[in-house]
DNA sequence: GTATTGTATTTTGTATACAAAAATGTTTTA
DNA sequence: TAAAACATTTTTGTATACAAAATACAATAC
């Protein structure tokens, strides 16, 4: 039972993301190695290793001799980040079309059962559903690539939830389509059902962009 | 003018990368930090970065507190990183027919002039081309994720280049139809092509993948 | 008052140092 | 002889230490 991996870094790099990514910084701030290496009773070398993990998320940008800064994300890295969703798992809903197991079926539609006919959709419990469905697709469809890239953009997506908000009544059909075109076996039409639905996300996107900021 | 970074870490990194990817390591070696400090002449500190930003390319794995070790890759890996090829090239593709310039047209068509009616292929120089190309059409796409995500993606493509060859002569024509769709402004069928293109590279791996190795 | 230079302080990057864990080799035991 | 237990050596991970660069600040010149 191996628990403790003595991996400050690893465990900093955690918790700073969480930071992050729930705005405890300001967009553009300086961390300051030391500053956050007595905040978590640590000396500063674990931090190098954790600060290009998150760099390498797309997190934190570094700048040689003058530090990291957490990243301002704007609404082009937005779209960015949203073109290559579409991309990825449309892909991945194609090939987990073919893998997908009954139990798996059995699972998905379980996410959202509970909503289908329901008037008022209880919108943080749907969010829930919503991103466990698509997490599925990508683990489902076997490629490891696809979760390790996903990472990516997933971040910058995440923190920007509430702004690209679609009704679960818009979007619930559409996930039960996908779900549909997966027991089929339909790669083809799984990859065009889930690429359309990014695709309309974007569009809401595009159409808030106004209202966004970090 | 600032040329003197002073980082080691990206120095290091950059040779460490160069030597894997010119398999100048085992297939599995494990990288000693101590061993690998001397050899570059430096302390082990800036290696625990350049460690990571390989290990975020998938050349190395590290294990806590047992060490990195190079990756080695399976044809399973390879047909995960061309699908991801396939999906984000062709949304870059999507994107690059509408954004593409004059000039930008000019120099992808030089790419590749001298190849065209030629019997004679000089297979080196016709695999730079091919490369710049798809390069150049991810740049022209301005889909800055794309570039980054594709890092992780082409590492692992480009050491088996061999292996997934195919004749110029076949992949030619459809560089240039590409090319003429991007001309046209036309995205979908842009897209379309690139997709095909990597999927018929794709197939060909996969019938040669049994003499793949690392 | 503003711009510029020089000085002090902070902060980064890397080397050295040390403790804990893993790997190796040797002896002991069944 | 093979396996287990112990001791030794490597090797990793983190803390401390120091030099060089960047930032902040004050003093001077215009």
């Amino acid at each position: 039972m191996e628990i403790q991996h003595q991996d400050l870094s690893y465990e900093i790099y955690k918790r700073l993301k969480n930071m992050i990514l729930s705005n405890e910084f300001e967009a553009g701030a300086k961390l300051k190695q030391e500053h956050i290496a007595t905040m978590f009773g640590v000396s500063r070398m674990p931090l190098h290793r954790a600060f290009q993990m998150l760099e390498n998320e797309m997190l934190i940008e570094g700048v040689p001799r003058h530090g990291y800064f957490v990243t301002k994300v704007d609404v082009d890295q937005l779209i960015d980040a949203f073109e290559c969703r579409e991309a990825l798992e449309g892909i991945a809903a194609r090939r987990a079309a073919q893998n997908i197991t009954k139990d798996e079926l059995v699972y998905l539609k379980s996410l959202f059962e509970k909503f289908i006919g329901s008037d008022e959709i209880n919108v943080p419990e749907y969010l829930e559903s919503d991103q466990e469905f698509h997490n599925m697709i990508m683990k489902v469809s076997g490629n490891k690539l696809i979760i390790r890239l996903e990472i990516l953009g997933n971040n910058t997506i995440r923190t920007f939830r509430g702004g690209l908000l679609r009704p679960p009544q818009e979007t619930l059909p559409e996930h039960l389509a996908i779900l549909a075109a997966l027991k089929n076996g339909d790669g083809e039409l799984a990859e065009k059902l889930v690429r359309e639905h990014t695709r309309k996300s974007m569009e809401t996107l595009k159409r808030n962009s106004k209202a966004i900021s970090r």
